[in-house]
DNA sequence: AACGAAGTCAACCGCTAATTT
DNA sequence: GAAATTAGCGGTTGACTTCGT
């Protein structure tokens, strides 16, 4: 996983690549007492020879607690794939609508487990006659939907900035909207 | 057992938006 | 209001693992 360090030589060599345990124990213990904010002094005041953008990285995927890690559930599974129907690629907003999952597992599942899966999909569908997916449209079938296309701003509709919307309230309420696509 | 191909996922990069000075 | 700094996002990379031959 490590990564060659080709930074100019007259330049402070920050580490790259995989995180030790001593780093992460730094950091970890650095935000504990001092708070996740300002980066670059997070960095530096925790010891760390490391820039400020990988130290919020490491801290939001995979330090933060909270966090779950692999073992992606069918109900989630199936609610990344519904939510990426109705965003697209804003993993940050479909991860934000999974509680203890990041933007980047999320990234990552799709990129290798769901993407091929619905390609998959659209193979089978290919060989069936037209009118019936007209009528019914496979939820996996997202070849019309890579990036979003519903056609109304999603934040209007939705209040991403609402907290404690980690609740199912406004998920069912796209679900239902999406059964009655379904029906219509 | 050895080797190459394909899959997985942590981490980096480049960019834009938001915030601060 | 402008410039500098910081935060956050999505895309991409590449080391490691697993699988097939």
């Amino acid at each position: 996983m490590a990564r060659k360090n080709n930074d100019a030589p007259n330049k402070r060599v920050m580490n790259k690549g995989a995180w030790t345990a001593e780093e992460d124990r730094k950091l970890a213990q650095y935000i504990e007492a001092h708070g996740a904010k300002r980066w670059k002094s997070v960095a530096i005041k925790a010891g760390l020879n490391r820039c400020g953008k990988s130290c919020r990285l490491r801290w939001l995927n995979y330090l933060r607690p909270n966090i779950k890690r692999g073992n992606i559930s069918n109900d989630e599974e199936d609610l990344i794939l519904r939510l990426h129907k109705l965003l697209g690629n804003r993993w940050s907003l479909i991860a934000g609508r999974l509680p203890g999952r990041t933007d980047n597992e999320i990234k990552n599942y799709w990129n290798s487990h769901l993407s091929k899966k619905i390609r998959a999909t659209s193979t089978k569908l290919e060989s069936i006659p037209q009118e019936t997916h007209d009528t019914k449209p496979d939820p996996m079938d997202t070849r019309q939907s890579e990036s979003s296309e519903v056609d109304f701003d999603i934040s209007d509709f939705f209040d991403f900035t609402a907290e404690g919307c980690y609740g199912l309230e406004w998920v069912n309420k796209f679900l239902e909207l999406d059964q009655s696509n379904v029906i219509n």
